[in-house]
DNA sequence: TCTTGACTTTATAGTTGCTATAACCCTTAT
DNA sequence: ATAAGGGTTATAGCAACTATAAAGTCAAGA
């Protein structure tokens, strides 16, 4: 019977000795004969097939303690039981990875909207596409106060996110609602925020259509300037004789806590729905 | 200013104690003020900012390391790039994931064929649909020597599969392929080993169809039968007139080291493609 | 004022699947 | 004699926490 020495069972099987000796340590694949004099372990060639069913085993994403169970265990129904947990498991990692690609792809978005963004202050008309908000009320009045009654805002918003199971990802791009009716009558007052999802990772029923239209919006570098700048907007609206139709948002276009360490860094865009008639 | 110390911060978060415990001791998020006489950490409700920055760009699949980095450089232009990264890391993970969940389902179609199959000896006709080999050949005889030889062909493939990037995964339902010729003159000789794989998976280039044909085929549940078995199916051959349709083939169809931790214990599908003269 | 219970602090060990290092042993070739 | 190339053990480190112990602090009720 040929014996194989630690670097030749190391080389065959393109694992690293310090492997070997860790599989040996933790009795998931100990040595055929350790000779008494050295202490030298030899390895049988055959013994190449646990470590195939090892490695196949942890290709499928099994810890090392499973697999040691499974080799004692020796039910096959209870691997399959164990596989098909397995294979659901799985599922939910893609879907996992999935939404955080999603989530760069909007960091990307937003950086590259920020840059092609035109000056603070400056008013323009733009058409925007069909979007889609998971909207919470907060219950409170975001313009009475500032920013702390907004933080509590979003903690609530996170709060709903978590209970209703969904990926923390979008809890960026944050923004508040204030109604049609309370704009036109200059009364700033709002109790909602949201967040921007994609329909295809939320459901339906969770989440508000916010109809295509083209806006009037202005950009926005400080939290403070909010309510000067609405009006601006308003202004805007009359002398050009504009029909307000809908409700206007306040959208963070990006945030940027890298920017000062202390507090949010905000780059907002305050948009009105307007038909021209 | 309000101050929320370490319970508080943690429950309004969804974060534990001990993380931000952590987050302040590798300097990733520090309390804005630490008490002078009992220690205590008081959080700014602000910092939320950065704990959600932190989180946001954990659920991105970034590292502590790397996130204190960006939080530390501010520089947009750098993030950007890394993000990219990041996302064509992720592409990667779900292909590994895609592979992981792959292999299961194939381990899972081994078990139920394995027990929906024929008892040892039996022989079947069966119609077996196209499928597709990664092969390669070994320069060796296989049916001259025993396991050992199998064990360094194996090693061979397993190479081979490793060096042209294929998952390991593949590595599971090896099989030796014995050429039409050779097997009509009853010359045993095989130096050809393979492995299934899936088109979807592996490019074409790299990979061999074998036809779907009707398949006379004998189950096998020891290894040393091969050889009878292949007479056995030989004779079935010319008492029922068939034509030899094709290369011989002996397909693993599962493995349990789980039975025998010493040696692989296996069930073999030997087959012959036929046609009805 | 004392006690209770909830909260905080620090320090330490454990998790997983290894890798890296140090310090040492053994054999063989030069 | 020594150097190269194997082998051995023991230990520390990684990442992002969790769990535990032992002790100090705070607020409220009896």
């Amino acid at each position: 019977m040929e014996m194989l020495t630690i670097g030749q069972m190391a080389k065959y099987n393109h694992v690293s000795e310090q492997t070997l000796r860790f599989y040996d340590k933790i009795h998931i694949l100990e040595p055929d004969t350790v000779s008494q004099d050295n202490g030298y372990r030899y390895y049988s060639i055959k013994q190449c097939a646990i470590l195939d069913m090892i490695q196949y085993m942890k290709s499928m994403g099994m810890k090392l303690t499973e697999i040691r169970k499974h080799l004692e265990s020796r039910d096959p129904a209870l691997i399959e039981c164990i596989l098909r947990q397995k294979s659901l498991q799985i599922d939910e990692e893609i879907r996992d990875l999935r939404y955080q690609k999603r989530a760069i792809e909007r960091t990307l978005q937003s950086y590259q909207r920020y840059n092609a963004s035109p000056p603070d202050g400056a008013i323009v008309l733009e058409y925007i596409e069909e979007r889609r908000m998971y909207c919470i009320d907060a219950g409170m009045n975001f313009y009475d106060y500032g920013m702390e009654v907004y933080e509590e805002m979003l903690r609530k918003l996170k709060q709903s996110l978590i209970s209703d199971k969904l990926p923390q990802i979008y809890f960026c791009n944050a923004g508040t609602v204030l109604r049609q009716k309370n704009l036109e009558q200059q009364r700033l007052y709002s109790s909602e925020i949201f967040v921007f999802v994609d329909r295809d990772y939320v459901p339906d029923q969770m989440t508000v259509s916010i109809p295509a239209s083209t806006y009037l919006c202005i950009y926005c570098n400080e939290f403070e300037k909010e309510k000067k700048y609405i009006s601006h907007l308003l202004d805007e609206v009359e002398e050009k004789g504009y029909v307000i139709d809908g409700d206007y948002i306040c959208e963070v276009i990006t945030e940027f806590p890298l920017l000062e360490r202390k507090e949010r860094g905000m780059f907002l865009r305050l948009q009105i729905p307007i038909k021209f008639s």
